[in-house]
DNA sequence: AATCCAGTCAACCGCATAGCC
DNA sequence: CGGCTATGCGGTTGACTGGAT
């Protein structure tokens, strides 16, 4: 038995949207919002459409502060050094840069991006690294208030600036989401005090942000010496200036929590050095062009992060 | 002028998952 | 706790457009 469709198939228009339907939507959301409810939106709009697709045209194209037309350089940096980091997880990446759309970025690199990136990459450098198949993922905690210490950041790139959306770890009482921003690479001077200023144990710290979970194995590397985590510590991360944590496995967020994505644990080398990373154009048009002779991606429903990076860094000053 | 072709992008589809009952 | 539903996401499709022939 298969499943029940969203709506009813033979009674919704499909198709570019006119006009006059985009205005309808417009004109419905902005009296009475989303409802909460897509499914029922459409009817009460009076528009022959599924929700989903109402959905999709208010998101992609209606909805307020919209950015269309051609993507900056900075723009390009962010999509390109995050794609390096996390794959394509769209949403993601479209989360950093304001104004665009998952969809919008989606068929960008899909269209321009990758082209640009392999297009430049006809002739290998002669001094081509070793392929690292499980690149660190600079996910780093910024902190914003004006009220507690002020880590300073690199990013991936020159120019490339912090990014924007707010992640919040909510288990340890730390400050609200619009206090903490993902960043490609932060250096935090005074993580362990900032941590313990809101109540937060380093173990605490550590627990929560790699959410240990059976099976998963976290390392955590103090300078070069790592202390490795399976299936429970079995030292404390060390914190404190001067010191570099690292973790194996994605981190992302979801509704504004960091999320470690755990599927991709098995595919981490353990024990390979813990050297911070940057990547560079040249970096990342190998990586894709690994990915393109099939070593990229095979997580979850749609690829993975074979190729790319799954782990990551904190560094400590 | 007609046709072909490649590039672009809006929209669709199906799957995963969160949330509710 | 399991089933069901709505939502969100990423891959894919197909209509449209503009340049080349």
């Amino acid at each position: 038995m298969g499943r029940a469709p969203c709506c009813d198939k033979n009674n919704v228009k499909k198709g570019p949207w006119s006009p006059e339907e985009d205005a309808k939507l417009k004109e419905f959301i902005e009296k009475h919002g989303t409802g909460g409810n897509w499914i029922a939106l459409p009817q009460k709009a009076g528009l022959r459409r599924c929700g989903k697709s109402c959905r999709l045209r208010w998101l992609n194209y209606l909805r307020p502060n919209i950015k269309h037309g051609e993507f900056t350089e900075h723009e390009d940096r962010v999509i390109c050094s995050m794609y390096a980091s996390i794959g394509s997880r769209w949403s993601i990446i479209a989360s950093q840069l304001p104004g665009r759309t998952d969809n919008d970025i989606k068929n960008y690199w899909n269209t321009k991006l990758k082209k640009k990136l392999l297009g430049s990459t006809a002739t290998p450098p002669p001094h081509r690294a070793p392929r690292h198949h499980h690149r660190p993922l600079n996910l780093m905690l910024q902190h914003t208030s004006p009220s507690l210490p002020q880590p300073t950041y690199n990013s991936f790139f020159s120019g490339a600036g912090a990014l924007h959306n707010p992640i919040s770890i909510p288990a340890l009482n730390l400050p609200p989401p619009q206090d903490y921003m993902l960043n490609s690479s932060v250096v935090m001077p005074n993580a362990p005090s900032l941590l313990q200023g809101h109540g937060a144990t380093q173990q605490q710290f550590h627990q929560h942000v790699v959410k240990e979970e059976s099976g998963s194995m976290i390392v955590f590397g103090s300078d070069q010496q790592s202390c490795s985590s399976s299936d429970g510590a079995h030292s404390q991360p060390q914190f404190g200036h001067g010191k570099e944590l690292s973790f194996d496995g994605y981190f992302g967020y979801n509704n504004g929590s960091i999320e470690h994505d755990h599927r991709l644990l098995q595919l981490q080398d353990h024990h390979q050095a813990q050297a911070p990373v940057e990547y560079n154009y040249e970096e990342i048009k190998q990586l894709l062009m690994s990915s393109t002779t099939g070593n990229l991606h095979g997580h979850g429903q749609d690829g993975g992060m074979e190729g790319f990076g799954s782990q990551g860094k904190v560094t400590m000053m």
